[in-house]
DNA sequence: TACTAGTCAATAGT
DNA sequence: ACTATTGACTAGTA
């Protein structure tokens, strides 16, 4: 609070109290009396090195208190150097409760919220809690005793606030230390509000061991209930911190904690104790639960320690870092975060194509951008918006569901142009054309925005227009990977459509070769590459064609390819022209294609007309006009529309049977570009489309898919889902919808991968051109839908790929699968390659080569997929290939040796984590000092915290939440959890899951909060406020 | 300029 | 071999 100065002071003497070894610091906190003795105390520390830290930490803790943050208030770090005492001072200032034990701590601060807390029952089950874990706590305590400190509220009663103990052991301490927290878990699970401090656990992820220290520290503050309240009331509190500032702040704390789980909130803040990590986790004990104790205990323990440490390392550096971080992952929920989506896509497509791509697409710089673009622009609409780019783009897509497949078109475009780099991003749309139809089915999402126009079709078929263009610049190949994804579609197109088409593909893929972006690689079959190139014109085609699904896809593969080689634009323009459906057939659409299979013949015309090039030369140009013309078809693209249709059609689309899909998507694209320019895409344009739509959509027709799907996706469209519903389907009928049921949504994506065996790494790259680790956690910590902007595009691509039937799904990924080892490093090569300027050539060239191994198998799906369902297989390769597009470049680039990755030692984590909870956003000054402190870099301490925010935070409750703390919504669902994080703090902590488990707690809180609220209330709104944001 | 959202990619953990 | 976590980028906004 006081002055920078101060606390850098403070830091000062901290780091050399670190050094010494122990050092308490001890935040004040709600109770005054504790603050005036912890004050007492954390002075004398002071004095010492320890004070120093302690002040410092106070200090901002307590700025970050000011700032808004949550219990912050109440922190009270002590970090304990072995020997000092201060700690029993700092006990002294908790006195009552914690006093007691000095060592016992663990069990009395349990016991001591119990006490505290008005709520017996909880505190009866937390004293159950505790004596298990407590009594190991006591244990721990002793060396806790000296170290932990808290606060309790002396006065308990009134304010009961909380006391928030860093205390910092030695290593040696913490690990018992960490059985303490255990026990404060538990009685935080006993309480509601531990659910609270759950929650903030959470968030913080690591920091929630702290947290759970701090929980135990006791308070009372049953009252507010909410989660964010407390966080925020605690914030408010937290100013309080200055030594004065600290007791006042530690009521002010208290009173926060009071408000959400009282006792457990504010025990978090209050007392940090860092203990030694490992300790916790066995003391937990418990199962699961006692895991994610230990975790936040851990966490929470390390954080003091870190601090501690960190400032003087002796000491604590101890804990191990992962500990804590373990921990966490049960927060992980409260990460949630990551979930984003879309963006990448756009990045994606950017990434991609930026090769050029986009450039050329002019709007995008990025091509894929240019899709991202479109997909952010709406928001959902971003998607539409991707669309346009192509031209029609912008209407687009308008809406989400354009937007994937939008996005893919986009890319297309711009990829034509130059995208190469699109063609990554294809590959993704590709897919999510596929997806796409299913969901334009629904048109429902669609109609809206994107109705721009046409329908998507039309829409896409100006894409194609641009795209080829665009395309021709850069090898949309990479469009074309992006299409792979779809691959899936291509089977199941194949299977559909049967031999025809996989004839064409194959055909195409010679052609492809021919071209040749990839060719090289491929060659042979190449499938791939032969696809890639193929692909692109025929994506082109395709896209327009097969509006209903396969558009997308093959939109954008076209793109790319076009982009690539000009001669596939060619191809594309005649595939285009040839109709919608064959070129989509040639497309990865298959899978869509399927249903038009019909669309197979056209496929093969598709991938003739590739081959022809026609489109292809032109370059982009002439022959994306031309094709545009064709393309109308390609309009389609829809793919946006797909996005749409991907929504609704959810699982049971996939149930239908790729054709399904896409029939439907080729009707629903026609209804929506007649109806509605719900597509996205839209609108569009598309006589052209419109004409060529009809094609297909007789071709669609004919199979029933499409009625199917379009029933499947209308009934589902539905927004959705909101909540929970999840179900895939109704979300994602949604594609635009808005609504898609990201957890039920990431729930299915999960089983699905699981039931094949599809490994994350390979769906993400193919399907939904994201890495790894983004689908982890989107699949883990979905962000509500209401809550994602770009990030939906994502979601819908997932969504489509459900719809999709299984056998196109399977079959794209497996062959994606099998692909992509290979073609990364391939597909680096050919991003190189970038025949056409663009990696997306490149990007050909890589699918070539991953075709190549894969090849095979691929190819015979691939071709499938290529050419109606091409899609999927095509698509999975193009996508893939479109990414590596992305890292190709970069490779080139590459050569720069990388930073390493900086990991937190534990005791930076600890601290880091430690500060977090009290204050979420600590002011530059703060960063600043802390930076010195841990001796980080002010950058990475302000990335720690911005993750942290965003990662804390429950996703979802925030919407639910906010408000009222109601959120029972999501809770119920995440009850289950919840009742476990209930049972254990720690354990909340830990589920990630945590939204809602912190949901069900804040549930508990409201209940508690009842009675609370005291002086936290009015603190809770100050707070509130700071935190808010953070909510 | 500061934030946020969405990711990537390295790394940790199973 | 996979999945989960997480520090750091980048783009888009306000």
């Amino acid at each position: 609070m006081e002055s920078i100065n101060e606390i850098i002071d403070s830091q000062t003497f901290s780091q050399e109290l670190v050094d010494e070894a122990n050092e308490f610091i001890t935040v004040g906190h709600q109770n005054q009396q504790q603050e005036a003795d912890s004050e007492s105390e954390s002075h004398s520390l002071h004095g010492v090195s320890g004070e120093a830290l302690a002040m410092t930490m106070q200090s901002i803790i307590s700025s970050a208190d000011r700032a808004g943050e949550e219990e912050p208030s109440s922190v009270v770090m002590v970090i304990d150097e072995i020997g000092h005492r201060s700690v029993q001072t700092a006990y002294q200032i908790m006195p009552q409760q914690l006093q007691i034990q000095g060592r016992n701590l663990p069990l009395p601060l349990s016991l001591l919220h119990h006490q505290h807390q008005d709520q017996g029952q909880h505190q009866q089950r937390q004293e159950r809690m505790i004596d298990s874990s407590p009594v190991d706590f006591v244990g721990s305590d002793i060396s806790l005793d000296g170290l932990t400190v808290n606060t309790v509220l002396s006065q308990g009663l009134s304010v009961k606030q909380e006391h928030k103990l860093l205390i910092v052991r030695r290593d040696h301490d913490f690990s018992q230390v960490r059985n303490p927290p255990q026990a404060s878990k538990r009685h935080n699970m006993d309480v509601d509000v531990s659910s609270v401090d759950v929650g903030l656990m959470d968030e913080l992820s690591s920091d929630g061991l702290a947290c759970e220290e701090e929980e135990v520290t006791l308070n009372q503050h049953h009252q507010h209930q909410q989660l964010l309240e407390q966080q925020h009331q605690y914030g408010h509190l937290t100013h309080h911190q200055t030594h004065g500032q600290v007791h006042h702040s530690l009521h002010h704390r208290s009173a926060p904690m009071g408000l959400g789980h009282n006792g457990s909130v504010h025990r978090e803040v209050l007392s940090v104790i860092v203990q030694s990590h490992e300790d916790d986790k066995d003391v937990d004990g418990d199962a699961e639960e006692d895991d994610d104790d230990d975790r936040d205990s851990g966490g929470r323990d390390q954080l003091l320690s870190p601090v501690l440490e960190h400032s003087s390392y002796q000491t604590l550096t101890s804990v191990n870092d992962r500990l804590s971080p373990p921990g966490f992952s049960p927060t992980s929920y409260a990460t949630l975060t990551p979930i984003q989506p879309l963006p990448p896509i756009s990045t994606m497509s950017e990434k991609f194509a930026y090769s050029g791509h986009i450039s050329g697409g002019g709007s995008g710089g990025v091509g894929g951008n240019g899709a991202e673009g479109t997909t952010n622009s709406s928001g959902d609409a971003g998607e539409t918006a991707t669309v346009s780019s192509g031209n029609i783009s912008g209407s687009g897509c308008s809406n989400n569901d354009c937007s994937s497949f939008s996005s893919l078109p986009m890319a297309m475009g711009s990829g034509h142009l130059g995208l190469s780099g699109l063609s990554g991003v294809q590959s993704p749309y590709s897919s999510y054309d596929k997806l796409p139809s299913m969901i334009s089915p629904p048109p429902h999402n669609y109609s809206g925005s994107p109705s721009h126009g046409l329908t998507g079709m039309v829409v896409s078929c100006d894409l194609h227009t641009h795209s080829s263009s665009v395309s021709v610049p850069s090898p949309v190949t990479g469009g074309c990977v992006t299409l792979s994804p779809h691959s899936n579609s291509p089977q199941l197109q194949i299977g559909v459509r049967a031999n025809g088409q996989k004839r064409d593909v194959l055909t195409t893929h010679g052609h492809n070769h021919g071209h040749g972006h990839d060719h090289g690689q491929s060659h042979g079959h190449g499938h791939n590459h032969g696809l890639q190139l193929i692909p692109v014109t025929l994506q082109k085609q395709v896209i327009c064609l097969s509006p209903s699904g396969v558009l997308g896809d093959s939109v954008v593969v076209s793109d790319y390819e076009s982009s690539y080689s000009g001669h596939h634009h060619d191809h594309e323009l005649i595939m285009a022209t040839s109709s919608s459906t064959s070129s989509t057939a040639g497309l990865q659409h298959s899978p869509t294609l399927s249903p038009h299979s019909a669309s197979a013949g056209s496929v093969v015309s598709m991938s003739l007309h590739s081959p022809t090039s026609v489109v292809a030369m032109p370059n982009i140009n002439g022959s994306i006009q031309s094709l545009s013309a064709e393309m109308p078809v390609v309009a389609s693209l829809t793919p946006t529309p797909p996005p749409v249709t991907c929504a609704e059609s959810d699982e049971g689309a996939a149930g239908m049977g790729m054709s399904d899909d896409p029939s439907q998507r080729h009707q629903h694209f026609l209804q929506k570009s007649q109806d509605i320019s719900g597509d996205q895409c839209s609108p569009h344009s598309n006589p052209h489309s419109q004409a060529n739509t009809s094609h297909q959509q007789t071709q669609s027709h004919q199979n029933g898919y499409q009625n199917v799907q379009q029933q499947l996706s209308k009934s589902h469209s539905p927004k959705s889902n909101p909540g929970t519903s999840g179900g895939g389907s109704r979300t994602s009928s949604a594609s635009d919808m808005e609504e898609i049921n990201t957890k039920e949504l990431a729930q299915r994506i999960s089983a699905e991968l699981k039931r094949y065996s599809i490994p994350q790494a390979i769906f993400a790259q193919r399907v939904l051109c994201r890495s790894q680790g983004t689908l982890s956690d989107l699949l883990r910590n979905p962000k509500p839908w209401s809550k994602l902007k770009s990030g939906r595009e994502t979601f819908r691509r997932m969504f489509k790929w459900l719809q999709e039937p299984e056998f196109q799904r399977m079959s794209a990924l497996r062959m994606a699968a099998a692909q992509i080892p290979q073609r990364t490093p391939i597909s680096v090569q050919t991003g190189v390659s970038g025949t056409s300027g663009l990696p997306a050539a490149a990007a050909s060239t890589i699918t070539a080569t991953d075709s190549s191994p894969t090849m095979p198998t691929m190819t015979g799906s691939a071709l499938l997929s290529g050419s109606s369902t091409a899609p999927s297989s095509g698509g999975a390769v193009a996508s893939t290939v479109n990414c590596r597009r992305k890292e190709e470049p970069q490779i080139e680039q590459m050569p720069q040796p990388k930073k390493p990755r900086l990991v937190f030692t534990d005791l930076q984590r600890r601290t880091l984590q430690a500060i977090f909870k009290e204050t979420k956003r600590p002011s530059k000054e703060m960063q600043v000092t802390i930076a010195r402190q841990l001796g980080l870099e002010p950058t990475t301490v302000g990335n720690f915290f911005m993750n942290a925010r965003r990662r804390s935070m429950d996703k979802w409750r925030d919407d639910d939440t906010k408000n009222a703390m109601h959120s029972m919504q999501s809770r119920q669902q995440q009850q289950a959890s919840n009742n476990l994080s209930h049972a254990n703090y720690a354990n909340i902590h830990t589920t990630a899951m945590s939204p809602i488990g912190a949901f069900d707690d804040e549930a508990d809180m409201e209940l508690e909060l009842e009675s609370h609220d005291f002086d936290l209330v009015d603190e809770h709104g100050d707070n509130s406020d700071g935190q808010g944001d953070m909510l």
